[in-house]
RNA sequence: GCAGGAGUGGCGGAAUGGCAGACGCAUCAGACUCAAAAUCUGACGAGGGUGACCUUGUGUGGGUUCAAGUCCCAUCUCCUGCACCA
């Protein structure tokens, strides 16, 4: 038959959805499977080729558990509040509510174009208010359990879009959506206390089958580490000046400390600053650089000393300087640190800048040229001396410090509360209310959803105040508590608050009660598979885990991990090599190759294309190639023949089935599908095939080219949709084919080829490769010196 | 600087320590055609030889092994993430 995409293509789409074959069963006796890819943010441009690639992995799985007998759920939805949105609605004058709706009909319709298998039934909208409720509800649950708090602090601020930032949304000192340069900014900040979870999610990857560096990303984020808290004082003041350390161990060689510029205790004691002119013009400059500048003049140290301070190391009762510099963060640790300039490098810059003593409390470097890092023996160090590993010295110190009631042992972590409110329209309302009498006071659950009004105007102001600030309306009620007038909190949630439970609202995505029932949780929970980019690693993977490690702990999930196995798409690039970009113009519409070649095609080409976790280069030569292919596989059907011969591809067959069943399983979806284009080859050479091997090759092909597959299997007589018809099983006993031609080597070097029995004795194989004419004269002579057989592979001879 | 990963034909990429380059693309030659496209057949790492073949070859330099793209040591390059984190 032909391959006429055209009209086979919305044939099946139509029979599937009619069918509904691809709907989950809740509660099935079947073994479940739960597939799960990260929902699109619904854009105006429509869907990238990404998506696709992205989406295909669990699409090619999922197709292939339903045959192998599994009630799979493989949801679909869209994460449709954002800035993109908003900030086109503010061009345009459109409502973002009408822009989102048109986003979604349009990926909706390019989604079904493509042909994949989703639970149509269960389609997630995140600003829906039905949705958006329980959003809102999960972050009332915090509240309540007391991890949200609210803190005037320096934050991240993207002067562009106007926004507050999250560390996760600032990386590299750029705004995640429009790239601008970060800035530091005293702003009212809505913190979730995601570091109180940060040790259950560092031991929580530990069950989890997540890729190394997927895992490793995380642990670098989380970034935990080890040492002690020791408060120094301030000489004449009744004040300490607590600092954190992961080196207490060089306690007897602190020869100075450093603040950060923001840090409280410049102001307190601001009049016992002789240079507070010089403090002040330091902190202005800090202030002015941006995240990135600050990191990028590693080399160079500045600061100021602060005159008329000076501590005290609670170890010896020496009186050290105090200066201010911005290599130290208030973000981190206490704010503070002791200075060791001879066993840290930084320390040492600094102190050789500022011409502060260094001295060597561990012996090994040589401090006249650089700080020593290294193991070795203390000296200058009281009862430390003697010591030669850190471990041990380490330990001492932290008993001695304990002793003293100096200090103690404790750990920090890099990641950061999460800072969880925007200025913007377009997102979930944070659903609190400030009132005068009573405080902060949250939205009583049964007033949920609390809904966003609808207006007109959504810029937000001059100074980054949210567009619902100006809503009369929305901004005064009365509070739940006393009764009083009242304010509404008019930031709304970031992007990935949404995202943070999307996966349990598929479980049960029309419930009122709930925002799914436990029952349905304990059947489909964990998610089995999840795919997904990497730019996720440290945002949405990290968030969803610690919503989904909170609701575990109030026992309304049944398991702490939400995701049992994590894997990751790599790019799609532009036939050029560089990341696709509209201003490159090197951008491949998908639905251009699906008018153009038909789905099954792009479909089978991006699965083809190179390993699935590389970033690989678009060719749109070779989606011909994959089209050729498809036509190949049409073909078959006008090659059926019944007759003995095409007992010639059992062993073909059989291998097939073997490694395309097995290469689905490993993510090596090309290796899979160049078995496939073998076997094809194989049968074009014998010229004829037989009708059940026809069908059991559009099995194998079916979760890669569904449509082709489906009405192939129509034509050849088979019975229902593919997807209840069982994956084929191969006979391990047939994969093997009865002669095998071995490499015959002599002193390691390839000279021939023979062919042997498959599975032969050593000796009748040794006899078969010593009867081969040309290897028989190339040893001629010679003597035997070993001889390695390695089964229906190669044999060696080593000769002299 | 720290962590993770990768270097294989003209290109995308295959190879449980066991015949390097599967499969696809591109290219070249041939068939079909008035011609082109499509399709089919064949060749296709490099160097040499009329030829059967020979030599060489997986970033670079060493090593282990009967045998190394694969393991070990060193080194270079590229990608990804984090980064003055005390």
């Amino acid at each position: 038959m032909k391959h006429n995409f055209r009209k086979i293509e919305g044939k099946w789409q139509q029979k599937w959805e009619e069918a509904g074959i691809f709907h989950a069963v809740d509660g099935s006796d079947k073994p479940k499977f739960y597939g799960l890819v990260e929902f699109p943010y619904p854009s105006g441009a429509g869907m990238h080729v990404g998506h696709i690639k992205a989406y295909s992995s669990l699409e090619v799985i999922s197709r292939k558990r339903r045959m192998e007998g599994y009630n799979v759920l493989f949801p679909i939805g869209f994460d449709a509040f954002g800035l993109p949105t908003e900030n086109y609605a503010i061009k345009t004058g459109t409502h973002p509510r009408k822009i989102t709706d048109n986003n979604i009909a349009k990926f909706t319709d390019q989604l079904k174009k493509v042909g994949f298998s989703f639970d149509w039934d269960r389609v997630v909208d995140t600003t829906d208010e039905d949705y958006y409720k329980w959003t809102q509800w999960i972050f009332l649950k915090m509240f309540e359990h007391g991890l949200v708090f609210r803190s005037k602090a320096l934050v991240n601020y993207c002067p562009s879009c106007k926004v507050v930032l999250s560390n996760e949304d600032s990386q590299g000192g750029k705004c995640d959506i429009c790239h601008s340069d970060v800035i530091q900014k005293s702003k009212d900040v809505w913190y979730l206390k995601i570091t109180e979870y940060a040790d259950k999610l560092l031991a929580g990857l530990d069950d989890v089958d997540y890729p190394v560096n997927v895992k490793q990303q995380q642990v670098n984020w989380i970034g935990k580490s080890t040492g002690a808290f020791v408060n120094f004082t301030l000489d004449g003041i009744d004040e300490k000046l607590e600092i954190y350390t992961t080196r207490p161990d060089t306690l007897f060689g602190v020869t100075f400390m450093v603040i950060a510029p923001e840090h409280p205790l410049i102001d307190k004691y601001a009049d016992r600053i002789a240079n507070m002119d010089a403090v002040k013009n330091y902190r202005t400059e800090c202030a002015k650089k941006t995240e990135f500048e600050r990191t990028q003049l590693v080399k160079d140290k500045t600061g100021v000393k602060l005159e008329g301070i000076e501590a005290v190391n609670p170890v010896n009762g020496k009186k050290i300087p105090v200066f201010i510099a911005d290599y130290v963060m208030m973000g981190y640790g206490t704010g503070a640190i002791m200075a060791v300039p001879a066993h840290d490098q930084r320390d040492y810059d600094f102190a050789k800048a500022f011409g502060v003593e260094i001295i060597e409390v561990i012996k090994g470097g040589d401090i006249s040229v650089e700080a020593y890092a290294g193991d070795g023996e203390m000296v200058n160090s009281d009862f430390l001396n003697g010591y030669d590993n850190k471990k041990d010295s380490i330990a001492r110190m932290i008993e001695e410090l304990e002793k003293m009631g100096i200090g103690h042992a404790g750990v920090q972590f890099k990641m950061k509360d999460w800072a969880f409110n925007r200025q913007r329209y377009w997102g979930e309302p944070i659903p609190i209310v400030h009132c005068d009498h009573c405080g902060v006071v949250p939205v009583p659950y049964e007033e949920l959803p609390l809904r966003l009004p609808n207006v007109e105007n959504f810029e937000p102001g001059e100074e980054g105040e949210s567009p619902l600030a100006k809503i009369e309306s929305f901004v005064n009620c009365t509070c739940p508590k006393c009764g009083a007038p009242a304010r509404r909190e008019t930031d709304t949630m970031p992007q990935w608050a949404g995202s943070s439970w999307y996966f349990l609202r598929y479980i049960d995505p029309k419930n009122d009660d709930m925002f799914a029932a436990l029952d349905k949780v304990k059947y489909w929970m964990p998610v089995d598979w999840y795919n997904g980019g990497m730019e996720h690693v440290t945002r949405h993977v990290i968030y969803s885990r610690f919503w989904h490690h909170f609701l575990y702990d109030l026992g309304l999930v049944n398991t702490p991990e939400p995701y049992a196995k994590r894997s990751i798409q790599g790019l799609i690039l532009g036939p050029d090599g560089d990341k696709m970009s509209k201003s490159k113009g090197n951008v491949v519409d998908p639905l251009d190759i699906v008018d153009d070649f038909g789905a099954d095609t792009l479909r089978t080409y991006i699965m083809f294309m190179g390993d699935y976790s590389a970033a690989t280069p678009w060719n749109d030569n070779a989606v011909k190639g994959c089209k050729r292919f498809l036509e190949r596989v049409s073909g078959f059907t006008d090659m059926i023949s019944e007759d003995a011969e095409t007992k010639k591809l059992e062993t073909p067959f059989h291998k097939t089935i073997k490694k395309v069943s097995s290469d689905i399983e490993d993510m090596k979806f090309n290796t899979a599908i160049a078995a496939l284009m073998t076997l094809t080859n194989d049968i074009y050479n014998l010229g004829k095939v037989s009708n059940e091997q026809v069908q059991i090759f559009a099995k194998l092909l079916y979760p890669f080219a569904p449509h082709l597959c489906e009405e192939i299997w129509e034509v050849t007589g088979g019975t229902g949709f593919l997807s209840d018809n069982s994956w084929p099983v191969y006979d391990e006993a047939k994969t093997v084919d009865a002669q095998t031609e071995i490499g015959v080597q002599i002193n390691g070097k390839l000279r021939g080829t023979v062919v042997i029995p498959t599975g032969a004795e050593k000796e009748e194989v040794f006899a078969i490769a010593k009867a081969d004419e040309k290897i028989a004269s190339l040893v001629e002579g010679k003597t035997f010196v070993k001889e390695i057989y390695v089964p229906n592979r190669v044999v060696n001879f080593v000769v002299k």
